[in-house]
DNA sequence: TTTGGAGCGGAACGCTTCGTTCCGATGATA
DNA sequence: TATCATCGGAACGAAGCGTTCCGCTCCAAA
């Protein structure tokens, strides 16, 4: 727009990723958010994004996977940093809320049929997701009846704190991250109600 | 149904009692859904409904009322009881998720422009509030730093939790408030980040 | 300078879903 | 038997959505 940018190639590879912070922008707003939102966020066309996805169910999945890539992508840091194992898991939990990665790809499951790359990225995702528990259960003072379940549902819940502002809302996220934080680190907690929430119930959540 | 009713207008009273307790587990499953959903679940037409609302708003505005009567009802229950204050305060979290109250009154705030009763049952509700979370600060050792508006929110996150049946929901649901629990009940704990909600904040968010 | 076509904006289309209305059926009551 | 409150559910119109399509713009090759 401003940038003396030459060429169509160059205006169309931006507005490529125009496009995709939008869609990642509205539906972490709103899962069920029409796809002309996305078109006004991303300032282009309806066509614009026809153009790129050849339906609204591609656009989703291409969200879906880049979300938990991003995921991913947290949670090896996590596991590459040696330092303190409690402060690595809450800075874990800080990014994953600040980025909302990993409740988005949850929220738009079920919208589609996910391929089977998707499908193997999530087991991936919960075998990253059990290391990360386990050496924080070990050397970090996590409470010990914490599973992988525990957290998507926790990260889900602060998904849902939306109030003001983008800031505002990364604020009060991290209000109740905080606390939550507290309940967990306490490794001679009395054991929590309820059998933890498992993978079968979590996904079946998506039927198609 | 079953019972040998004599009469029509037995037959409707009945009607009358199930219809709203449809609407009312039909709108904390989906605040989004169809009234027909309503008709559905209550095992009648679309007809007798209504013949008792005008219309959606006024079957919302009905329920929204009733929630928060069921909010004043437990928060003066809690308030009664001299025993305990911390475990007054924890019995009346349980009581106000089980029922899921006070997120029904707020998830459906916006739907409808609310009554003069209503926004007055409102207030009262928080001045309710802020008097049990008062007493439980004085005497129960739940952290300082704690506001009206934190409840509000850890309620409607925790209404957010929505997995398999209904006792499983419920189970869940006591799982992670035991978590928010444990965290609320320190009263040397450092401050919380970010400053609490306040109720023009989460009022502010079902602007007509 | 001309021109082909890639890229685009946004109106138009068809479909689904929803709130509401309406009509015919039913059965208790007088 | 006649009446009418009550009800079930089809019908209707409005709204919103995903998708398609048409015409315009403007770079780039000739």
């Amino acid at each position: 727009m401003t940038a003396p940018l030459s060429g169509r190639k160059a205006q169309a590879a931006l507005n490529d990723q125009r496009i995709l912070e939008a869609a990642r922008a509205v539906f972490l707003a709103d899962p069920n958010a029409p796809i002309s939102a996305v078109a006004e966020a991303a300032n282009v066309g309806i066509s614009a994004l026809y153009r790129r996805y050849a339906s609204k169910e591609d656009l989703l999945h291409t969200l879906a996977t880049d979300g938990l890539d991003r995921y991913l992508a947290e949670a090896g840091r996590c596991l590459a940093d040696e330092g303190d194992a409690w402060a690595a898991f809450a800075e874990f939990m800080e990014r994953c809320v600040d980025a909302g990665t990993s409740s988005l790809t949850a929220r738009l499951a079920g919208s589609f049929t996910p391929s089977d790359a998707l499908n193997q990225a999530g087991r991936r995702a919960g075998e990253l997701t059990y290391a990360i528990i386990a050496r924080t259960i070990a050397g970090g003072g996590l409470r010990p009846d914490i599973l992988v379940g525990d957290l998507s549902l926790i990260f889900e819940q602060l998904q849902t704190v939306t109030v003001g502002d983008a800031d505002r809302v990364r604020q009060l996220r991290r209000r109740y991250l905080a606390l939550y934080l507290a309940a967990l680190r306490d490794p001679d907690a009395p054991p929590l109600p309820g059998p933890a929430p498992d993978w079968a119930e979590l996904s079946g959540r998506y039927a198609r």
